[in-house]
DNA sequence: GCCGTTTTCGGCCCGACTGTTTTCAGTCG
């Protein structure tokens, strides 16, 4: 069984897809859309709310209410089954062709029987598109260039630090010019979402824009010019990630910041705030509707005043409560959450040195590393003898144990003699509890059998929180951004086991994981479970995952109470006793 | 389809760019 609620946003999604391609009111799609959002963002399970309550989710109304309970009780949703049937498959997957959207699809559908991808290349080649009123011949350019981007590397999101390193590019490339006055990456990158579909560059000018444009252009990252325009520039960087700028003078800064920050939700939900006071908000600034006159625009804060709001963290702005949260009308305080900030980290609970086979640095390096990273504890956690090549026996772990020992006199840091375990097969770990027992911190990760469907590779999670020297699980959906979804979970019962346990889940801050993903994250916290933000590094200059791990955390709204490793060590090690006792 | 300091109807975020449109529709973010 997956999460209910991701099974009905994707319902949701779908007829909102499958509306807008039949042509129905626009605001019913969007209806749907808001729908799905709402859905996904719930935190209670939809399938053990009472029906009654349905409705009193934001975006939900009688008529979604209705639709939920139908998928709930019979597995199908009439409307959409009506939808499916009503537009042909081939239709849906011509809209996935960039610039390609809704209405021409449905055009090459109808007046040419294009059904499919494939059906839209031999109606080009054989100049049949050309033939549509308003479809010229830059129209067939353009979708022949949408063709050859489609499912190109272009049309797949990256990591967020891979697309922080070209927004770094581009954003020192503009800010050594004398007209631009200031320059920052917007958009999901400052959100910091796991993964970056595009790089919202945003600059500061007091001066013509032209010549801003013009250089961004021609920038020897570009790889292809996609949108020429006045205000805005969108190009290929050879990195085959999108890039888009956007220039505006120093007075619209703030309001430009917001609009290019996103995310586009946040941004419909607080420009509907604006028109119910009598207000317009774009990018230029907040604006009164009668007269035009200004309001506000310089800072991000001074237009979040205006519209009685208190600044959200770009990390919130998903539409998942925190408008409401930041809520200031007649005195309200605020409920905007303390986040947790990377210098609230006080340890790390998930590092290698080179006594398994993968680690790149010795363990006095690491410590040092740490130390100079200000923290004031350190797991080392070296893979166990489970993993193939890498891992250590007992008895290379006693060795390591003499090596710690020594490591502990030359180090300010409390060093935590740990151990990454192996989740194997059948849920069974890498050593008897004798040898478990003489750990300070135990993580155990599934490294092996990925495969496997959500109710095997759960029942072996759990398997690993009912060890009572178990004390966190690490990568906890095995997710690598870019690379491979995580395997499905049922989360609840892992959520309730942690909880019951005193088991932490890890928020593993490798850039190339990001494991936990936001959602999961979300719920866990309210769940009352201990979350770690680890580095799980391999080398010196991955104890600044951290950043990564704290930051992301942000978007779960997570507070440093709820994390372990922002407690002191002595809190730590109360923790790991209290799990024993209680499972001994 | 949702929603309310215009609350059961009549609205619904806002703007840039492109192409073929002589005044604007489609797409995107």
């Amino acid at each position: 069984m997956t999460w209910v609620n991701a099974e009905l946003a994707e319902r949701f999604d779908e007829i909102a897809a499958l509306l807008e391609l039949t042509d129905a009111d626009r605001h019913r799609v969007r209806a749907y859309e808001r729908a799905a959002e709402a859905v996904r963002a719930a935190s209670a399970d939809l399938s053990e709310l009472p029906r009654a309550e349905l409705t009193a989710v934001p975006g939900v109304g009688r008529s979604t209410a209705d639709k939920i309970a139908q998928h709930l009780d019979t597995g199908r949703i009439d409307l959409l089954e009506e939808l499916r049937a009503r537009v042909p498959e081939g239709v849906r997957e011509l809209t996935r062709v960039p610039g390609l959207g809704p209405k021409t699809a449905m055009r090459l559908h109808d007046e040419l029987g294009v059904d499919s991808v494939e059906d839209l290349r031999a109606a080009l080649d054989a100049g049949r598109v050309r033939e549509l009123s308003g479809l010229g011949t830059k129209s067939e350019e353009r979708l022949r260039a949408g063709l050859d981007r489609l499912g190109a590397k272009d049309q797949q999101r990256l990591p967020v630090a891979e697309a922080h390193a070209v927004a770094e590019a581009l954003c020192a490339a503009l800010a050594g010019r004398d007209d631009v006055v200031e320059v920052v990456a917007a958009g999901s990158l400052r959100r910091l979402r796991a993964t970056v579909g595009d790089v919202d560059v945003l600059a500061a000018s007091e001066t013509d824009a032209a010549p801003i444009h013009a250089a961004f252009r021609d920038l020897d990252l570009v790889a292809e010019v996609l949108v020429a325009g006045e205000r805005k520039t969108s190009v290929l960087t050879r990195r085959h990630l999108q890039a888009d700028l956007r220039v505006v003078s120093p007075q619209a800064w703030g309001a430009a910041l917001v609009y290019f920050t996103g995310s586009k939700a946040h941004n419909i939900r607080i420009r509907e705030r604006a028109v119910r006071r009598g207000l317009t908000l774009n990018e230029y600034g907040l604006a009164r509707s009668d007269d035009a006159s200004l309001v506000a625009s310089r800072t991000e804060a001074d237009v979040y005043a205006a519209l009685d709001l208190a600044w959200i963290p770009p990390t919130l702005r998903e539409d998942t409560g925190e408008v409401e949260a930041a809520d200031t009308t007649d005195g309200r305080a605020p409920t905007l959450p303390r986040l947790v900030e990377p210098a609230d980290l006080q340890g790390d609970l998930h590092g290698h040195s080179d006594w398994s086979g993968d680690g790149k640095a010795s363990l006095p390096a690491m410590l040092a590393a740490a130390d100079e990273g200000g923290l004031s504890y350190w797991a080392v956690t070296d893979h166990a003898v489970g993993l193939p090549m890498n891992g250590i026996d007992a008895e290379g772990f006693a060795r390591r144990r003499e090596a710690i020992a020594a490591a502990r006199e030359t180090t300010a840091l409390a060093v935590l003699d740990g151990v990454e375990l192996n989740i194997l097969g059948e849920g069974a770990l890498d050593f008897d509890d004798d040898v478990l027992a003489r750990f300070d911190w135990c993580v155990a990760a599934i490294h092996t059998q990925l495969e496997q469907d959500a109710a095997t590779q759960t029942e072996r999670i759990l398997q690993a929180i009912a060890n009572p020297f178990v004390n966190a699980i690490g990568h906890p959906t095995g997710r690598r951004l870019g690379q491979r979804p995580g395997y499905d979970l049922e989360l609840e019962a892992i959520l309730q086991a942690c909880a019951e346990t005193g088991t932490a889940l890890e928020l593993n801050g490798s850039p190339s994981r990001l494991d936990l993903p936001t959602d999961l994250a979300r719920r866990a916290v309210d769940a009352g479970v201990w979350l770690t933000i680890s580095t799980d590094a391999h080398a010196t200059h991955e104890l600044a995952n951290l950043a990564w791990g704290a930051r992301y955390a942000q978007r779960a709204w997570v507070t440093p109470e709820q994390v372990l490793s922002c407690q002191p060590v002595e809190r730590v090690r109360q923790v790991v006793a209290e799990k024993r006792e209680r499972l001994a």
